[in-house]
DNA sequence: GCCAACGTTGGC
DNA sequence: GCCAACGTTGGC
């Protein structure tokens, strides 16, 4: 089992949507080292749910990976703003994931807290001018976030 | 709203 | 295959 962070913008889905939806289809990755790792995930495997654009920034809470290696709908769909015209679906180009709510967080864990216990090798969501949306977290860095957590 | 970081595109 | 131009992300 593995730990990953994805981010989301709370404006456009945030983790109240989840807690609604239970579940939901991880659309719009276009960046090649994200769908990466997208591809690498394993049902079972605990997602931190990253808030950007927005006060706070922070994690906002925790979901878990329900499904794999699904084709993401809106590279074949022309009115969407995900639209790949080079993507069929003989052979589509992006793959994500189904995830499921697992908690909200008592409190967002803020960014500025994160960087005063995690470096940017540690927990990459920390390194200045990070744009990667979907990223691993260690084992160690996670066990200690989901302890901050609770604390 | 600004702008630094940085991924992508396209001309050569 | 290089790299300048461009577009987007996301913190501030």
């Amino acid at each position: 089992m593995k730990y990953w962070l994805m981010k989301s913008e709370p404006d456009v889905y945030g983790i109240e949507d989840l807690k609604r939806d239970r579940t939901t289809l991880w659309d719009g990755v276009r960046n090649y080292q994200a769908r990466n790792f997208l591809r690498s995930m394993t049902p079972g495997d605990l997602v931190f749910f990253y808030h950007s654009n927005t006060t706070p920034l922070g994690i906002a809470g925790l979901m878990k990976v329900a499904e794999v290696n699904v084709d993401d709908p809106t590279q074949f769909d022309a009115k969407s703003n995900y639209y790949d015209s080079k993507a069929t679906k003989e052979s589509p180009r992006w793959q994500t994931v189904i995830v499921e709510y697992v908690e909200t967080f008592p409190h967002i864990l803020t960014l500025d807290t994160l960087r005063e216990t995690f470096s940017p090798d540690d927990l990459w969501v920390v390194r200045q001018g990070n744009r990667l949306s979907v990223m691993p977290v260690p084992e160690e860095v996670a066990q200690k976030i989901l302890k901050q957590a609770k604390g």
